[in-house]
RNA sequence: GCGGGCGUCGCCAAGUGGUUAAGGCAGCGGCUUGUGGUGCCGCCAUCCGGGGGUUCGAGUCCCCUCGCUCGCCCCA
């Protein structure tokens, strides 16, 4: 027998039960943004290649063996978007936005890494970011935080955990970078193969390595915080004062380090012990140096991104959503009575209503089998009788009860109903 | 890319070398051909992800492959 076709691995259906799910988290997602009046961005799924290579770095993983990349017919080396932020800065540098002042903005939609799916991983997910552009201010860090936080307890979320830390600037980290690689090889023995590995390409990654061992030895190494100028660490006070006066609790974490090349200062994450070993639901950061080393003015950011995949799983877990029902379901047998059902079904349409037509031309039984099974509070049935005096049976699904009516008493009686709950 | 677990009908699921692969849900048909929620009857996998092998005989054992899943790396 021939294989069946299916979705390529790591590539997920969401099926009308889930995207009720889904579409309820995106309107609050969108009602938090405009009461922080931020404007959404929608850049393209597919950008060059080099946009990722210069913009998350050449050495991160991601750049590295995750891109979905290829060469499309004019030989230009395209990628699927591994992240939403570099594309939303290129989109900003090249529409000249940041004349106009800063931006606050905020995106959602599909991204694609190559990897190997598990929990709380796909190939294909989705992701709602923010970005704030051409803001230094450390309320800016706080005012971005604040945003993810709320939305995510508004979700019903619970037992989250904010974890904080400041990487400094890129003086401060190249500073500490050196000491840390110097004590780290005076004992790299001592390191797992993995943290041995990263020691030559990504030396900080090291800090928050799952390795028991690693982190027992990582006791009493350098600190990155001790390492901070003092200009740093000011800036990093004054985001904690901040997100105090918002009473946002969150926990300093020395060991945060955040993945991408292009983050500055403020790395954040908000993490569930309910998701498993991918426990980040909201990670981000500060991430001065972006907008400029991608061709544009010189620019203060900050930004963050929720994987929408945990977010659902952290819902369903919590809380159970109501089985959406239909307003009418309308049952017609006949030559007649079924393109006049039609036209009914077309018209209570036009009204507002939600009405399920049903196409079987199955037995009357049949499909008030289905009307009931719809949930729906109301059935309209139609005959060839009903159809030939212009009329319809509205029936009450509950209560058992029939009565014969036009169209229009029909309109009034539903929307009546309605209203009147 | 690496390691562990798993793969029987659309969904859940029994079956662990021996003739015709339980059951439940859903679906379809029927129990006075225009009236539902129960109830009853019938139908619904020549086949056990795919391929190869061992055996008189395999869904059940072995190998390969694909997929799912959990973890590592990494990240949302």
């Amino acid at each position: 027998m021939e294989q069946q076709l299916q979705s390529l691995r790591g590539m997920v259906d969401l099926l009308p039960l889930a995207t009720v799910q889904w579409q309820h988290l995106e309107s609050r997602a969108r009602e938090h943004f405009r009461r922080a009046w931020v404007g959404e961005i929608r850049t393209p799924l597919l950008e060059p290649t080099e946009l990722f290579a210069r913009g998350i770095g050449e050495a991160t993983d991601v750049v590295g063996k995750e891109m979905y990349s290829f060469n499309d017919r004019g030989d230009r080396s395209c990628t699927l978007r591994p992240e939403g932020t570099a594309g939303v800065v290129r989109a900003v540098i090249q529409q000249g936005l940041l004349s106009q002042g800063p931006q606050k903005l905020w995106y959602s939609g599909p991204m694609f890494r190559y990897e190997r799916p598990q929990a709380g991983r796909q190939r294909q997910f989705h992701q709602i970011g923010l970005e704030y552009l051409g803001f230094a201010d450390p309320r800016s860090d706080a005012e971005a935080i604040a945003l993810a936080w709320d939305l995510l307890e508004d979700l019903g979320l619970r037992g989250l955990s904010l974890q904080l830390n400041s990487l400094g600037n890129g003086e401060d980290r190249l500073r500490y970078r050196t000491a840390l690689v110097a004590w780290l090889e005076q004992r790299v023995d001592q390191l797992d193969p993995d943290s041995q590995q990263r020691l030559l390409s990504n030396p900080l990654r090291i800090l928050d390595s799952k390795n028991p061992a690693t982190q027992a030895l990582l006791v009493d190494a350098p600190s990155l915080g001790a390492s901070l100028s003092t200009e740093s660490r000011q800036r990093f006070e004054a985001v904690q004062a901040a997100l105090g006066q918002l009473a946002i609790p969150y926990e300093l974490n020395p060991r945060l380090v955040r993945g991408l090349d292009y983050y500055s200062h403020t790395a954040f994450e908000i993490t569930s012990a309910e998701l498993g070993a991918q426990a980040t639901v909201c990670g981000g950061g500060r991430y001065d140096g972006l907008v400029q080393q991608l061709g544009g003015p010189d620019t203060p950011a900050i930004g963050w991104a929720i994987g929408m995949e945990r977010l659902a799983l952290l819902m369903a877990s919590g809380s159970e959503l109501k089985g959406a029902a239909p307003d009418v379901y309308l049952v017609s047998k006949g030559e007649l009575a079924e393109p006049f059902a039609l036209a009914v079904a077309r018209q209570l349409r036009g009204a507002g209503l939600a009405v399920e037509l049903d196409l079987s031309r199955a037995a009357f039984a049949k499909q008030l089998k289905r009307a009931n099974r719809s949930s729906a509070p109301w059935a309209v049935l139609i005959g060839d009788g009903e159809a030939q005096s212009q009329q319809v049976l509205l029936k009450d699904l509950r209560e058992g009860e029939e009565e014969r009516l036009d169209r229009e008493s029909l309109l009034r009686r539903l929307q009546g109903s309605a209203l009147g709950g």
